[in-house]
RNA sequence: GGGCGUGUAGCACAGCUGGAUAAUGCGUUGGCCUCCUAAGCCGAAGAUCCCGGGUUCGAAUCCUGGCACGCCCGCCA
């Protein structure tokens, strides 16, 4: 809790010296309480016993004893050798309720921040729908944008569009080459598209692919099938603009029908801009021919170029190639022009990338460096196995997005149907949908990203304990209550601007835990945000939502039609703080369940 | 073979800039709706923190050596 470490620094600050104490090391040791009944802030004496040739306990001790009076204490004790402070709730209430912390700006708000932040993610190839592996990037980097915003930054969320290369030229040359027949008989042993997403391009074009993947390995005629593919994807690695047109066709439908998925969870993108654009404007071409002035710049016999970058400490694969033997740019030599471009148009830049793209990401960052470019920051995520393995389109072993969004908003819909009978068809479509979607969002979020996980189904449609639904349950639960006091015709509006309040003198553990939990929440975003670990700040909005839920347990706000003001301006602020919690990690803040 | 990451109750997961009795959810189990939404709340049981060594007053956390799993080691993207 900082506000309480900004009280209490200097009263230690003082109390340290006068028992003979004047190195600054023990700053970093005031740490949160592990044990949390004991206070919120622990201050640990062992190190000092040496020193002081006592016993820990009896620093602690001597230290609880010198710590003056102060508003924000509210209980200081010396318990085996730790000095405990626990923040006063009287002290607590009144900083929350005269807004004396800041929560971030939520949305609509202007941010605070001049800096500019660009954030690319997700970056999808363009040939097939989302599964939920390849969802886990968009929904992580979709959250980091949402969490930028929430705290105040100003953020860009860009896709950069694969429009070149060999996946999307297969693409192009079955839907070019290949009779629906054709498709469907070559994919005659796999599952058969899903009627539902008849129309919906990603599902139907990516058929062309993996059909196209199959006859490329069976046909006869694969070798001049090879020929016209690696002919267009020449073509289109030199910028030909033609090629790049047919290949645009055949993409634009397919990445279309992803972004309608990605629109469904509520990720949206700022700009999108297209791989090819560093082939057709020169800057690959002048950035090769940078390259070769490089020291670490080396030819191998077929005339193809690398870096050495083995040179510069890369351990295991050292050479880097950036130009083929006919003379075209690879993948990262383009990928290495779009961060130079990246650059000039932001302050600070993220990149949210597959576990799998670890050693590129080096490569690029090193390669940066030595053109004296920042290098980015990176978040990785590991990737989602199903219980049967990896997951794969090319394969169609996949869990599609489309299909899990689909399957969770009819179970919600069952448990609305069940739990509200009397609610209109309409009302519960609507819950579900945003039951469902957030659902499945939060499941993703709430995971370290570095830690691989598998799928299942039960867990990814589990609307209790740790869900969003349970987030989303307590703050309809806290609109339900303002709802019902304004039926009643109290006046909200006024009662949210009194400002001399009493404080139940007997507070109750429910109010206390809610205003703990409102005193750590700035804390917890801004570490979430800074270290690019959303899933802390889902956690937070967990806890959130449960100490809310034992404030509603200990505290009522209405009671035989008397409104309670201390407890109605805490609703008020812990519904808030809900609702923009919630929209930063994407969760649908519906006000009825 | 080399590099990176992960390994914590039956399951899942947090904690990992060293600090107390390792947090939470599911599952198991006992209780709570004449009272603002029970998708909730309160309680109980359940943990060799992968294994061995080391550093330290103190190790889930740091170092080291193993083991298991994942990812990478293309003139692919």
């Amino acid at each position: 809790m900082q506000i309480l470490r900004d009280a209490l620094e200097p009263m230690l600050e003082a109390a340290l010296k006068s028992v003979g104490i004047e190195n600054s090391h023990w700053k970093s040791m005031l740490a949160p309480s592990r044990e949390h009944d004991q206070g919120d802030l622990s201050f640990p004496c062992f190190p000092f016993s040496k020193q002081l040739g006592k016993s820990p306990a009896d620093i602690a001790q001597q230290l609880s004893s010198i710590i003056p009076q102060h508003d924000a204490i509210g209980e200081v004790n010396a318990v085996g050798g730790y000095l405990n402070f626990k923040a006063d709730s009287a002290w607590m209430a009144e900083i929350v309720l005269n807004n004396g912390i800041r929560i971030g700006d939520a949305y609509g708000k202007k941010p605070n921040n001049q800096s500019n932040i660009l954030i690319e993610h997700t970056s999808a190839n363009p040939n097939g729908p989302f599964h939920v592996g390849r969802a886990r990037n968009a929904i992580l980097g979709d959250t980091l944008v949402r969490l930028h915003r929430l705290y105040g930054n100003n953020v860009r969320a860009e896709y950069y569009v694969d429009d070149m290369g060999k996946q999307v030229g297969v693409l192009a040359w079955a839907l070019d080459n290949l009779s629906e027949s054709d498709v469907e008989q070559t994919l005659s042993e796999r599952e058969p598209i899903n009627p539902k997403w008849r129309g919906k391009a990603d599902h139907e074009r990516v058929r062309w692919y993996q059909a196209a993947q199959e006859i490329r390995k069976i046909r006869e005629d694969k070798e001049e099938i090879e020929n016209e593919i690696g002919r267009m994807v020449h073509a289109s690695e030199h910028g030909d603009q033609a090629v790049l047109d047919a290949f645009e066709a055949a993409y634009q439908p397919v990445l279309e029908g992803m972004l309608s998925t990605l629109g469904r969870l509520g990720i949206e993108f700022d700009t999108f801009t297209k791989e090819s654009m560093f082939v057709t404007n020169g800057d690959v071409a002048k950035l090769m021919t940078k390259f070769q002035s490089l020291d670490i710049h080396g030819t191998a016999e077929n005339g193809a170029e690398f870096l050495d970058l083995g040179a510069r400490g890369l351990k295991g694969k050292t050479e880097f190639f950036f130009r083929r033997g006919d003379g075209s740019s690879l993948y990262a030599t383009r990928d290495i022009a779009y961060h130079i471009w990246k650059w000039k148009q932001c302050d600070e830049l993220i990149n949210v990338l597959g576990e799998d793209h670890k050693l590129q990401a080096k490569q690029v960052g090193m390669t940066l460096t030595e053109l004296g470019q920042k290098v980015p920051e990176v978040m990785f995520y590991s990737f989602i196995k199903l219980p049967e393995g990896k997951m794969s389109t090319r394969k169609g072993n996949v869990v599609y997005m489309d299909d899990l969004l689909e399957e969770a908003r009819a179970q919600a819909a069952a448990v609305v149907r069940e739990l509200h009978p009397d609610y209109l068809n309409e009302t519960i479509e609507e819950i579900a949908e945003a039951a469902g979607t957030s659902a499945v969002r939060f499941n993703i979020i709430k995971k370290s990203p570095d830690k691989g996980f598998t799928f299942r189904w039960e867990e990814a449609l589990a609307f209790e304990g740790g869900s969003a639904p349970f987030i989303m349950y307590s703050h309809a639960r806290a609109c339900s209550i303002v709802e019902k006091c304004q039926q009643q015709g109290i006046d909200t509006a006024s009662a949210l601007a009194v400002d001399s309040l009493e404080l139940p003198e007997q507070m109750p553990k429910g109010m206390t835990e809610l205003l703990r939990s409102i005193c750590v929440y700035n804390d917890v975003l801004s570490k979430a945000v800074n270290e690019r670990r959303p899933h802390l700040f889902a956690n937070q909005i967990l806890h959130l939502a449960t100490s809310f839920n034992s404030f509603y347990r200990d505290c009522m706000i209405l009671k035989d039609g008397e409104l309670n003001i201390v407890n109605f301006q805490l609703l008020e602020i812990a519904r808030n703080l809900l609702r923009t919690g919630m929209e930063g990690l994407g969760i649908v803040p519906i006000e009825k369940m």
